[in-house]
DNA sequence: GCCAACGTTGGC
DNA sequence: GCCAACGTTGGC
């Protein structure tokens, strides 16, 4: 099983909205970034993933699991952008924040510390447990 | 709200 | 195929 973590602007679509779909989950739509879809393009049913909250919340709030792999996005007609669909599964006891994770030398390598523009990124195990734990959250 | 960093577009 | 111009993202 691989390990991901999804960006969005709590305004826009956030953790509330995410949990309010429940075990049907919702596609990850709105993705016009290449390496963003091709992550997305190599996930599997059952693949853990993050929820962060970016701009406005600068914390990862939660856990969610892919539960459709790659599609065409709904919201386009090009045939570039596909998406996958992502269900809520469990809420942080505590969100862990990205200044935390910038202070844990552990997560120094963590794609969201160097890259921060990617919206959708691979998660390493290490990291992942590192991250749950921090949260206080068991999958 | 600002602006640096990054990705994409399109003229040459 | 290069690169300047432009648009977007996201931390601050």
């Amino acid at each position: 099983m691989a390990y991901w973590l999804f960006k969005s602007e709590p305004d826009v679509w956030g953790w509330d909205h995410q949990t309010a779909k429940g075990e049907q989950g919702e596609e990850w739509d709105g993705v016009r970034n290449y390496q963003a879809r091709n992550n997305m393009r190599a996930m599997k049913l059952g693949d853990k993933g993050f929820f962060y909250h970016s701009r406005t919340g600068l914390e990862i709030v939660g856990i969610v699991e892919v539960c459709a792999e790659a599609h065409p996005d709904s919201t386009t007609d090009d045939d570039r952008w596909d998406c996958v669909d992502i269900k809520a599964v469990r809420p942080f006891v505590k969100p862990v924040s990205l200044e935390t994770i910038k202070a844990d030398p552990r997560l120094s390598e963590m794609v969201l510390v160097n890259n921060s523009r990617l919206s959708v990124q691979p998660v390493s195990e290490d990291e992942w447990r590192i991250i749950c734990d921090l949260g206080q959250t068991e999958i």
